[in-house]
DNA sequence: TCAAAAGTGTTAGATTTACACCCATGA
DNA sequence: TCATGGGTGTAAATCTAACACTTTTGA
């Protein structure tokens, strides 16, 4: 039974852009296109989405294809549809972004992908729309940081208040008090402090914190 | 020549969510569906995406038929792309909200569409998931016009400070203070004091004022 | 012993909020 | 004349931003 007759499908496809915090540096994970058209570009993992699958299913399955991690945070960033944006033939993509803590990321896949972690200041040139893609979802993840604690998908479980910090400058592109951002972490009682001490970034040592979500459920009084 | 074979092409729909402010309330534009699936539920407005028609351009064709106004302000609300949210074949649609002056609008093309004017705190039960289409571009709506002017393209050219008062206050679902509200207004140079008195909504009169926009180009210090 | 990162409070300035009365006019 | 919406300023409270020194320890 057919009730749309005459119009006209098309393939959709889903295209990640996959966050990750390392060295101090807010990064992407991109590669270079396989086949043509555009073979040897860079470009962002995407896969179609296939008959008998939710757009936003796609998006994990792809996800999880690349990074074998189930559960990752993800936004919509957007769809992107004009006629001409894949040379190959039409596609309408559904772009999304996703944030990783990149110490749980098995460097086998990054590798086995050809993959890269290029710095969001620093993105090449891309195939098709591909930077028009990371634009909107930098901005998009930006903004969502100054209202919900989406930081912590890009740390390891336990972090100092210093890393904290830094993913706080490099997200927002400016430097930031110590001491007054400090005090507002002290603010939300979700960020909670351990017993536990990080020798890694300093001798002295650090506190390590963690987020609590539960705590954030209860009582999200977040604001950055 | 192909490039991607064995992939499955889906219908791409555009549907629209057009926001009005009338009688002081904020409102959106929606119809009975004609025809099958879900013939007589309450609808947005919406058309399929054509071969050769951006997405974008889908959009912008459909709110002239609607509307015979081009120009429309329109943001994208985002895709909505559930495998089984068309009961009538699958289809991927991406959803668009529109901002239009109700006093521009043609009574007449509301008419021969079947249209209505629904208060958005009072919105029925829609087709498929077109509820949760209109809560985000409501959402959406209320985070823009926090940022950015587009409160403008709800009202007369001319308009009265109560009556952008109201505006906000409708769209924040908050009352404002009278005084403070005004002062920020003043702030900001590109809303233009005119000469002219409004006569309709009081006894004793209210100027008229109107957005500039070469003002707010060169000058864009706005927060609401 | 010294370099490097951790940790800690106070104050001035800016912003935000609360609040009440007179004005002009048409009915 | 009175009911209705238009128009105006000030002060307290809150929030934000600027700022410098001591601690710990591994090299």
């Amino acid at each position: 039974m057919k009730y749309y007759e005459g119009y006209t499908k098309v393939l959709v496809s889903v295209d990640c852009i996959i966050f990750g915090f390392d060295e101090g540096k807010l990064k992407i994970l991109i590669g270079r296109r396989k086949y043509n058209p555009g073979r040897g570009e860079w470009s962002l993992y995407g896969g179609f989405v296939a008959a008998d699958e939710d757009v936003d299913d796609a998006a994990k399955r792809t996800l999880y294809e690349l990074t074998g991690m189930r559960h990752i945070y993800m936004n919509q960033v957007g769809a992107f549809g004009r006629v001409d944006r894949d040379p190959g033939e039409r596609v309408v993509s559904i772009a999304y972004y996703a944030l990783i803590n990149v110490s749980e990321y098995d460097e086998k896949l990054r590798l086995e992908h050809g993959l890269e972690w290029v710095d969001v200041d620093n993105i090449p040139q891309m195939y098709s729309d591909h930077n028009e893609m990371v634009s909107k979802a930098h901005r998009l993840m930006q903004d969502k940081l100054k209202t919900e604690p989406i930081g912590f998908r890009l740390l390891p479980h336990l972090f100092t208040l210093t890393q904290l910090q830094r993913l706080y400058e490099v997200v927002y592109g400016a430097e930031l008090d110590k001491r007054n951002f400090r005090k507002r972490v002290k603010d939300m009682d979700f960020i909670e402090k351990t017993e536990l001490i990080d020798k890694k970034s300093s001798k002295r040592g650090a506190y390590l914190y963690r987020f609590n979500r539960r705590i954030y459920d209860e009582e999200p009084n977040f604001k950055m």
